[in-house]
DNA sequence: CCTACCGATCGGTAGG
DNA sequence: CCTACCGATCGGTAGG
């Protein structure tokens, strides 16, 4: 009786947690990391504020658990199904899926993680570092795809991963934000093209 | 006299509304357009809370004058050197002053409309107006020099340049954000290098 | 998870 | 351009 009762209880705090982190992820693309409030996240949750705080403990927690969240959601929207292809493929699905991510709006705000180094590129911390180190997997993760499609000669292997990494980010990232700031699914678009664009010149 | 100390005081005004502004502009791309409190903006000139704020009447008004000062500074350091040259040079012109402001912090926070427009871009209302407003007329600028490159056979006439424009502005923005996060400047030689690769491909 | 608080800071105003 | 102040909200705490 008393274990159920326990389990009960955490199972709950649970998953309010987990309302309260998809909300906060959700309301910090819009808001900012920082201007991501405890009193406005607990309105936006039906939670009284001390209720809420009591998940976390400080704001800075709050914001490492939020980014958290937010890793997960992209994952699962990105990461996973473009990791079921391999080589040449991966990169494009990497991107595809990204563009698709941005475009459906999983996040008010675009890419969480666009919007969150944006805000944070110029303050030291462990928040920062947290955003820091996401983005850098990321980095790794399309680096590594570009590299098996040079071993499977699907890329040209005298084509520099980094410089090719970071082009086709930069793509990515300019759709994010055009795509914010106009409104425009035509952004998407001119990335795809430039994508493709690059990839065809650095076939093998 | 009573004129006298009437210019004087005019042009004393002036010079402390500059001072407070190009301070605001420097911290706003630090601590955002929306971060800039007027109680940290007074702290950091030396004068009161109030007696700063006389100046403006309102935060919005604060925060388009702050923009208006980031225009004259970006005006000076980026456009008014790169508009000696035409064409295809111009094109040049614009990405290495761009990069080379960023390189040379101006700003603390890198590009002043790449910060802001990463913050307002969820924001509706006429700060966020303002911004998209510079961005466009930076776009514009960027796409007339291509056209001119064009007609002039120094770039293929085929290209489209909304598409060229867009993908320049991509490498330069990428550039931007990895050296903030990273604080390495190789990230300019990434996009210089970028750039050329792209620049040599669209030639006539 | 709540009510009831705390000191600090926010944007803004009155009055000079 | 200042002092002195306003109500609202901030992050956080006490105590239950």
């Amino acid at each position: 009786m008393s274990t159920q009762t326990e389990r009960r209880r955490r199972s709950d705090g649970e998953r309010s947690r987990r309302t309260i982190l998809l909300t906060a992820a959700r309301l910090a693309t819009v808001e900012g990391l920082d201007g991501l409030t405890i009193g406005r996240l607990a309105a936006a949750t039906g939670m009284s504020k001390s209720g809420l705080f009591a998940h976390f403990g400080s704001k800075e927690e709050l914001q490492l658990a939020t980014i958290g969240a937010a890793e997960e959601i992209f994952a699962e929207d990105v990461l996973r199904p473009a990791l079921e292809a391999e080589g040449l493929e991966r990169v494009r699905a990497l991107s595809e899926r990204f563009l698709s991510h941005v475009g459906r709006n999983v996040f008010p705000g675009g890419c969480f993680f666009a919007s969150a180094a944006a805000e944070l590129d110029t303050r030291p911390g462990p928040v920062r570092e947290r955003v820091v180190a996401v983005q850098r997997q990321w980095m790794d993760l399309f680096e590594g795809a570009i590299r098996t499609a040079q071993e499977r000669r699907e890329l040209d292997p005298s084509v520099d991963p980094a410089q090719l990494t970071f082009e086709l980010n930069a793509l990515l990232g300019e759709a994010n934000g055009l795509y914010l700031l106009s409104g425009d699914p035509g952004a998407f678009d001119m990335a795809r093209r430039g994508i493709a664009d690059r990839l065809e010149r650095a076939a093998a």
